[in-house]
RNA sequence: GGGCCCAUAGCUCAGUGGUAGAGUGCCUCCUUUGCAAGGAGGAUGCCCUGGGUUCAAAUCCCAGUGGGUCCA
């Protein structure tokens, strides 16, 4: 079935004796030392062979077992590299999460544009699988946090014409040598040969292909060998598996994965893989639940793992069926073991859960209704429900603070923080949920009908009510709710709106002659004149910028230099204006972009191509451009120093008035701590240190400074430069001034949060700062001139007057109501007639809604029918009926409404109504008795 | 990044274009030895902000602000 059949004969498998076999229970081809093995050794080939039977030749703890792979490895002349983020959206932006050591050299190594930090190296790079996450506890061998141990080798191919066009080059080691360190590493642990199988399976994924091989010990997956050396082409030689057909690359890269969670439980032949793993904590919380076992219960438990851990139950929806079956083989009741194992299930997966916590929240994810943030948020609640369900009563910062101690790291207290504020939010979520569940649980009990799905819905798409949680209420107020099997694929169906399609720029090839531009902005980023060679002119048909001098409409042009000091937009920071001068013209640069390399200064009018230029750069605007930018990693370096090492910029926009960084924090930004970061940020610009530039190998900068480097992006290439401000530094490419004190100053404008979870900080620096506090202070004068006190009274008198502006409302309303009483008692100005065996009055008040209102129901009061017409807005009225009289109000001032253009209406006692036509009120007024009598016969 | 939901008395919330409501808390008085409680009366409000539609907007529409939530 093998495409690549060939590639698996390897000399190794030779040497040492191997044979080729089929599995007789899947047929898949594998590699064993021997003879006699008819199956794969993989479940469900064959069942688990290491439960109370340990595989190796001691048990290892979780660091000792990382230790003696990394170690082997290094021992075989690998590099030992730390692991990176779990947040891999920290250095590329296709993924949110690490989920394989491979993920830490995608796609800028693997690729070959960059070199890898050490070749060939070895890791134990913590993922994160969310797709586990049902499964966690129950299967027994299911973590949604791990560790891959792995070794890598980075190749090029070496027939290559250009071979400098990689970042590396000639092969470090292939498949044999890979197969090989594998075996050595299965025999120091003392595994025995003859037991382990090397199974052939073609490996695909993202774009890539490669033969692979997966290494079975005593029934578990313990390796994965994965040689990616294709890539997806319509015309490759190669038909993989996923039906594309694949073609060799140019580099070609050792990817293997190890489970250090699965080498540990091997080692120690445990039933379930979290008591190898984390012994501590689940004794911890079996003790904090309560949970206990007699000696009969614990044996029951155990073989039940045992079986468990057998069969093949990688879907939730084959756990039922395999509770069944386990249930039946040691003879117990399935609601008895469940009974007795879903406590435990429960706590297996709130240690795995504390433990993915730790990772996110410890490489510095933020909660939040986004992106990884929201994974985050998931886990959490997820966790918290858990240990409501079991009883675990021990707060969740200090048992997510349990596994952030255990991997080292540092910021721990920012991590309970957050679990605090998280646990606290959730609560406050649940509370608010609860009562709103209540009141429909009420209202749908009341009228005898369950909680209709659609409300189910709409609970959690806009609330996020589980519907279990909406159940239980439901029956506490004796209704029922239907949760329909699809529940979560309705919820789905009401976010299915068309995909937003990327649009894809396709730039035309008409600039890869062109050599790319010298850049000078960088060595002298304060220069603002050059001389230049015009290479070529591109003109381009009604693209001009509304925003510069030419219309939209007028034909714009790109001019490429040979060199230049326009600063091309990029980084957050705006292109560069100015003017570039022949001897004959002068031409506006409107806009500077740059296209692989070659910079395009975007100009109103033409210019000769291979003429000589002057190009002189608008100072004023650049140097506010570099004020901000200086300014933006002062702001940020102070955000983390009062709110937290967590803190990372979420995206950023440097101005000429001012500038906003986007940054990622778990609380609101109040006054007092924005003040504190101004603060901080003003005393780095007073230190009036040196801002300094340079271009490190990226490797060593990223050994030195760690990934928060990349604040605002990921670059290519070897070296990468460096911005150093104060202490802070950050990869960057952007212009700045020579000292923090050239910034001036630095004020905070505004704080707003612009995601959950993330915090916007709008400032201005220099220049642009001191009109910022003008036109603040101007503002208060004028508020102060108005009220006519010194600025700082404003607040105080602004409350006064409030309060007595609302006082006065008050008063007047009273004072409507006496006079609209005094008038109808008064009898004064209104006509009356008869209507039957009723008084009506009739009268024109041109006064406001409210006093029609009043004075019409002082006249009911007396038992006497109103009309009140105004004039005051067009012409508006009020008609009011005492009761049992057979005059209907709502039909009268519909009417009297109609005579003036409009309409109205009403409760039959009391109604309301008018129309724009003033003039005609008079004569409506005089209708008015007619109409009574009418409405009253009808 | 996208979708959805919410904003009304100190608090929790009703309110279907036509006179802003309930429960709770608050104030006063009464009953009671005290506590708990009960009875009677009273005050609660820029109905988040700004536009628009309409004779009329808490209510409908648009934008903003603040909060919540689901998905990628």
């Amino acid at each position: 079935m093998s495409e690549l059949e060939e590639e698996y004969r390897l000399d190794y498998f030779e040497e040492e004796d191997f044979v080729r076999k089929e599995c007789t229970e899947c047929g898949d081809f594998f590699w064993t030392r021997d003879e006699d093995r008819r199956t794969c050794g993989e479940p469900p080939c064959e069942d688990y062979q290491f439960i109370d039977n340990a595989g190796f030749d001691g048990e290892y703890s979780l660091e000792e077992m990382r230790e003696a792979f990394l170690s082997f490895f290094e021992d075989q002349d690998h590099e030992r590299i730390d692991p990176y983020p779990v947040a891999a959206n920290r250095w590329r932006d296709d993924v949110l999460l690490t989920q394989a050591s491979i993920y830490d050299f995608q796609p800028l190594v693997t690729s070959g544009q960059t070199p890898p930090p050490a070749n060939p190296l070895t890791i134990s790079q913590p993922c994160i699988r969310m797709q586990d996450i049902d499964n966690v506890g129950k299967t027994g061998r299911h973590t949604m946090a791990f560790e891959m141990m792995a070794h890598h080798a980075f190749n090029a191919r070496e027939d290559l014409e250009d071979p400098d066009q990689y970042a590396y080059q000639g092969e470090v080691y292939w498949k044999d040598e890979t197969v090989e360190y594998c075996d050595k590493f299965f025999e120091s642990m003392g595994a025995d040969p003859e037991e382990i199988t090397y199974i052939e399976d073609p490996w695909v994924g993202g774009g890539n292909a490669g033969p692979a091989i997966e290494v079975i010990y005593r029934g578990a997956e313990l390796a994965t060998l994965v040689f990616m050396s294709m890539e997806q082409d319509p015309d490759g030689e190669y038909e993989m598996k996923d039906g594309n057909r694949y073609s060799k690359m140019d580099t070609y890269v050792v990817d293997t994965g190890y489970g250090l969670e699965r080498w540990t439980w091997v080692s120690q032949g445990t039933p379930t893989v979290y008591e190898a793993v984390y012994p501590e904590m689940i004794a911890f919380l079996k003790d904090n639940a309560g949970v206990e076992h007699t000696e009969e219960e614990a044996q029951l438990v155990h073989r039940s793992s045992k079986l468990a851990g057998h069969m093949d139950i990688d879907e939730a929806e084959d756990m039922e069926a395999a509770r069944d079956n386990i249930a039946r083989e040691l003879d117990v009741s399935t609601a008895d073991l469940e009974a007795l194992l879903e406590p435990l299930e429960d706590i297996y997966a709130i240690a795995d859960h504390c433990r993915t916590l730790a990772y996110m929240l410890g490489d510095g994810i933020v909660p939040s209704n986004v992106g990884t943030g929201y994974l985050a948020r998931m886990v959490l609640r997820r966790t918290k429900r858990l240990c409501d369900n079991v009883g675990v009563d021990a707060p969740l910062d200090e048992l997510v603070d349990m596994q952030a101690e255990r991997l080292g790291y540092e910021n721990r207290d920012t991590v309970r923080d957050i679990v605090r504020t998280e646990i606290e939010k959730y609560r406050e979520t649940l509370e608010q949920g609860g009562r709103r569940v209540e009141r429909l649980a009420k209202r749908y009990a009341e009228e005898g009908e369950p909680i209709p799905t659609e409300e189910l819905v709409e609970l959690y798409d806009s609330h996020g009510i589980q519907p279990d949680m909406v159940e239980e209420i439901a029956a506490d107020f004796g209704t029922g709710v239907d949760v329909p099997d699809d529940f979560y694929s309705l919820v789905a169906s009401r976010h299915d709106s068309g995909q937003p399609f990327e649009e894809e720029t396709e730039d035309e090839d008409r600039f890869d002659d062109l050599p790319a531009t010298d850049r000078h902005y960088y060595e002298d980023q304060f220069g603002t004149d050059f001389e230049a060679v015009v290479l070529d002119v591109f003109e381009r048909e009604g693209e001009g910028a509304g925003d510069g001098d030419a219309s939209e409409g007028e034909p714009v042009y790109d001019v490429v230099l040979d060199q230049t000091m326009f600063y091309p937009e990029g980084g957050g920071q705006p292109a560069d204006r100015g003017a570039l001068t022949t001897d004959d013209t002068t031409v506006q640069v409107e806009d500077v972009q740059i296209r692989d390399g070659v910079i395009l200064h975007r100009t109103d009018e033409p210019v000769g191509k291979g003429d000589i230029v002057r190009g002189n750069i608008d100072v004023e605007r650049r140097r506010r451009l570099m004020r901000h930018h200086t300014a933006t990693h002062i702001v940020i370096h102070a955000a983390r120093e009062v709110l937290g090492e967590h803190v990372r910029q979420a995206g950023a926009q440097k101005g000429i008035d001012s500038s906003r960084i986007d940054v990622r924090h778990y609380e609101r930004i109040d006054r007092e701590t924005r003040d504190e970061i101004e603060r901080v940020a003003n005393e780095i610009v007073m230190e009036n240190t040196s801002v300094q530039q340079e271009w490190p190998n990226r490797h060593e900068a990223e050994e030195e400074y760690g990934f928060d480097l990349y604040q605002g992006g990921i670059p290519a290439g070897k070296n990468i430069r460096l911005i150093h401000v104060a202490e802070d530094v950050q990869a960057c490419g952007g212009t700045h001034v020579r000292r923090t004190g050239d910034v001036g100053t630095i004020k905070i404008l505004n704080t707003e949060r612009v995601q959950d979870g993330v915090e916007r900080i709008t400032f201005a620096a220099g220049e642009a700062a001191v009109e910022a506090t003008q036109r603040t202070e101007a503002a208060l004068a004028d508020a102060a001139e108005i009220l006519d006190v010194v600025p700082a009274e404003v607040p105080e008198t602004a409350e006064r007057f409030f309060e007595e502006w609302k006082a006065r409302g008050k008063q007047i309303e009273d004072l409507k109501e006496q006079l609209a009483e005094a008038r109808a008692s008064g009898g004064a100005a209104g006509e009356e007639v008869e209507v039957g065996d009723a008084t009506a009055v009739v009268q024109r008040l041109d006064a406001d809604m409210d006093e029609l209102r009043a004075t019409a129901n002082a006249l009911v009061e007396e038992g006497k029918i109103a009309v009140i017409g105004s004039g005051a807005d067009g012409a508006q009225f009020v008609v009011a009926v005492p009761e049992g009289v057979g005059v209907n109000a709502g039909e009268v001032v519909g009417e009297l409404a109609r005579k003036v253009g409009g309409g109205g209406g009403g409760p039959p006692d009391f109604a309301q109504g008018g129309g724009p036509d003033g003039a005609k009120l008079d004569d409506a007024l005089e209708d008015a008795p007619e109409v009574l009598r009418q409405v009253r016969n009808a």
